[in-house]
DNA sequence: ATTGTGGCCTGCCCGC
DNA sequence: TGCGGGCAGGCCACAA
């Protein structure tokens, strides 16, 4: 599930392997996965030709910038990224680790014969052409605790859902929101515009260190609490069972000892 | 503007 | 053994 470990994990691979390379095809057979009202032929207009000058990322959104336009890849929960053959993460806890050729929802063919792809089973991710990156909030994993402040507001919904907002905060899906409010002893469904100093400062200081924490592991799904996320599961710090519950429209669980 | 809800997409896993 | 239902969640449309 592609939360922001992995989509970093996709641009560093973009960086290494898709830069410079000239665009020769584009190959879109799945009308539904282009955004914006694109079509294949917009598209293939557009990109053919061209070449990538630099890779970026927003929250979960890739950025690939072209020569006189930015493409947008968004990875939904069971896209992947794979360039010449090669797969920047290696397991994906929501998706097969299969690589079938009907799941190629997206692909660039390079001049030099190799060539970029989207594998993504469930196809709840997209392309976007020129996507609007002002609609997004800080990235969450550069974000400063007056940002953070920002972002939060004075918003009575639930601190989770706020969270995960990703116009005011950029990057944070369900199971970083979780593992990083149970790092911080907060309970998910508090109101985000509640918190004050002490709570937002350790709010801040765990949601980097789990982002942290995560991209170095290997990915959104190598989290403490990630493994407890089960019916009968307790809480790694104090034993107590975990509560499930639907925050923010989400499956949310927490430790209602230590979390307030 | 804010907040909450439902639907979309498909593969997988469970119980019958 | 096959089948149906529930679930996973990022994103968006929509309602109030």
């Amino acid at each position: 599930m592609p939360e922001l470990p992995e989509v970093e994990a996709y641009r560093r691979l973009a960086e290494e392997r898709a830069l410079g390379r000239v665009i020769e095809e584009v190959v879109a057979p799945d009308a539904w996965y282009l955004k914006g009202g694109i079509d294949a032929e917009t598209v293939a207009t557009a990109l053919v030709g061209q070449m990538f000058s630099a890779a970026r990322r927003i929250g979960k959104l890739l950025l690939l910038d072209a020569d006189d336009l930015v493409v947008g890849l968004r990875f939904g929960m069971t896209g992947r990224l794979m360039i010449d053959g090669a797969d920047a993460v290696g397991e994906l806890l929501y998706t097969s680790k299969a690589d079938r050729p009907e799941w190629d929802r997206f692909s660039l063919r390079f001049a030099d014969g190799g060539g970029l792809r989207m594998q993504d089973p469930r196809r709840l991710g997209g392309v976007l052409l020129d996507p609007e990156e002002a609609r997004l909030g800080a990235d969450a994993a550069t974000v400063t605790l007056a940002m953070l402040r920002v972002a939060l507001g004075a918003s009575t919904a639930p601190l989770k859902a706020r969270l995960m907002n990703q116009a005011h905060l950029a990057g944070v899906g369900n199971l970083i929101a979780d593992e990083a409010l149970w790092r911080a002893g907060l309970d998910p469904r508090r109101p985000a515009g509640g918190l004050q100093g002490a709570d937002a400062r350790r709010l801040h200081k765990h949601l980097l260190g789990t982002i942290a924490d995560l991209s170095d592991r290997g990915g959104s799904h190598t989290g403490d609490l990630r493994p407890h996320r089960a019916p009968g599961g307790r809480c790694p710090k104090d034993g107590t069972e975990l509560v499930r519950d639907t925050v923010g429209g989400r499956t949310t669980w927490w430790c209602p000892k230590h979390q307030h």
